[in-house]
DNA sequence: TAAAAATTGGGGGTTTTCCACTACACGGAA
DNA sequence: TTCCGTGTAGTGGAAAACCCCCAATTTTTA
């Protein structure tokens, strides 16, 4: 009997995934939550075997999430869960220790196999998880893919002013810093955003949803 | 009895629905889809009552979908469905004529009632849903929203290439006017546009859509 | 505990933007 | 015909941003 968990903010996908495993005995539901937090709780006082967890919620990146739980429980065994199809996702959750990767269009069956899989101790990505992974990884790497750049606290706290038209000693004397870490984190984040100026800055933090 | 179809190009949520809306008889799911062009089809040989539409769908946006399909299947009741809360889809999928809207977020029982109610020929919005627009209807009218600045031409034509990153220089070339001509150009969109410098050129210019 | 990343700071520049103020030509509208 | 909006262009200085180099701490992660 495999004890499974669902994290998911949607309680239709919750629905949906409870029921397509009804015709699966071996794979029991002890509990499902819909926000990290709630998750973490549970998961405190329940004996879990695998977690189907959605990389989107509303409090806590699940991508760190997957992380912080393995850390408390060493032997759970993540499936990551996302409407998504950015590869970054995917290969941050396998190195932050998830043992399987599924898009929310799965077949039932194929749910069933990736939880049995996983649970038996193998690593399960569904075929398209596969072939975007190898798509990545043959991937010329030119400029131009899409990413989502990994900001620091504190260049994003940069940025947001940056965006909020402060200039860089307004920056420094808010942030109680010199002129010049001020403009060492811009260039970092003119690095990171792929920006040529101020201009590309702003853009594009709003582009990727930064601010 | 209602003849339900369901767009949603993942199949958990059609699955999750699907199997929600057994407790009610009343409401019989005729067909799914995954895709704009595969509802598009099947519709056309089927009789459908009410139909739930996801709005991001791959091959098509589902907003553009809702009026074209209307246009073929006048009798026919849309419900928007999505995980985005923003209320520019909501609006625009009403205006595009679907009749009731909700978040994947909801309940069984909501779901059917929006069903019923649509079928029934009145409009449903889930509660979250009519906060949200009341809340933009509600919204006082400073100068942020209703205000969007008029720009000339050339004007418009400068804002462009400064939010593509372009120095006075580089822009002055472009257009062939001198550099000075450029500064005043955009020392008057900094006006119009209520900004003091580069970055809020780009932030208002996003924001009030002029890009 | 060692390595990596983040945060901090500086020197010494060049380039770009910001700003105030002026000014002229052209076309349409009052 | 005069006025207004638009587009053009200038001077000159101050402020800000951009860019290269470097390097010391602290925090986080492996």
């Amino acid at each position: 009997m495999i004890r499974l968990f669902i994290t998911d903010d949607h309680s239709i996908v919750i629905f949906g995934i409870r029921r397509a495993l009804e015709a699966y005995p071996d794979i029991r539901v002890v509990d499902t939550a819909q926000t990290a937090r709630e998750t973490e709780q549970k998961l405190d006082s329940l004996d879990v075997d695998v977690l189907l967890l959605d990389v989107h919620l509303p409090d806590q990146d699940g991508v760190d999430l997957c992380r912080t739980l393995l850390q408390a429980h060493p032997g759970l065994k993540i499936i990551g869960l996302t409407t998504f199809t950015q590869v970054s996702f995917i290969a941050e959750m396998l190195r932050n220790g998830a043992e399987g990767y599924l898009f929310k269009n799965t077949s039932e069956e194929e749910l069933a196999t990736a939880i049995r899989k996983v649970y038996a101790g193998e690593q399960y990505l569904s075929n398209e998880v596969q072939k975007r992974l190898i798509a990545k990884a043959t991937r010329r790497k030119t400029e131009s893919q899409a990413f989502i750049p990994k900001l620091t606290r504190r260049e994003k706290e940069v940025l947001d002013l940056i965006v909020a038209e402060h200039t860089n000693q307004e920056i420094a004397a808010k942030l109680f810093i010199t002129v010049s870490t001020v403009e060492t984190h811009r260039m970092n984040l003119c690095t990171k955003l792929n920006a040529r100026n101020t201009a590309g800055l702003v853009r594009n933090a709003i582009k990727f949803d930064l601010i």
